[in-house]
DNA sequence: CCTTTAGTTCAAAGGTTATTGAACAATTGG
DNA sequence: CCAATTGTTCAATAACCTTTGAACTAAAGG
């Protein structure tokens, strides 16, 4: 049941640009780089979009070699490829990911943290 | 007769993005940083396409505010707003420029170099 | 003035992408 | 087993992108 992935040298630059260059993504990846190392899964994006389209733009990211998803139970945790991207363009992450930072013309993936009451 | 031009501080990141996920206008952009501040002219990049298709691409370019473009009697100066994109996405072009280099996949630009006959 | 050169604009065709709702599959918990 | 949860697939639609040839503009040179 594991979903296909590019292997690292699979990776094209043209699709991994094209395929950050869609605002709904570019969210998800930068919220995926700001929790780094905690695999996230699909229903955390869901302020995005809807639940259907939200599964289109996860597998686009998935066949650009962009994220890695692994099925675990009913569903999929979601972690950024880093060490792939980084070895494959050195630096074009980090950038984006900066630059992105503070776009406030982005969609923002939403508090799902455990509100604390007061 | 000044073309259109984004001021700086109005290029956005996705725009940016999704512009240099072409293999045309990626393989534009890595060869006018290879011969950086050098004004090319759109016939430079006739390889690439066709005329018509030519004048398309470079118009997404300029509009997405990754090149300026400048009238000078019959034919337009090309050239990288690497100031601009440097100040606004510091590292993004560097990082996409290095990894574009070496990028068999990408269409070159071919030789119009003045040719030493031996 | 006429022609060449350099590049644009236009309309049309064809392709790809994004988004949607309805139906589906698979796992988990009662 | 039944129901809920999580997410996918499908078909349809609308929007956008790319590419083309034909017609055009504008400057420069003879």
């Amino acid at each position: 049941m594991t979903l296909p992935h590019p292997s690292a040298d699979q990776i094209s630059l043209p699709n991994v640009l094209a395929v950050l260059g869609d605002p709904t993504r570019l969210a998800i990846v930068r919220y995926l780089a700001s929790k780094e190392g905690v695999p996230l899964n699909c229903s955390r994006f869901l302020d995005l979009c809807s639940k259907t389209n939200l599964s289109y733009h996860l597998a686009k990211l998935r066949e650009a070699g962009v994220t890695r998803t692994e099925a675990v139970g009913t569903s999929r945790l979601i972690t950024l490829r880093r060490d792939d991207l980084d070895r494959r363009f050195p630096g074009l992450l980090d950038s984006v990911i900066a630059a992105a930072g503070d776009d406030a013309s982005l969609p923002a993936v939403g508090g799902h943290e455990i509100e604390v009451r007061a």
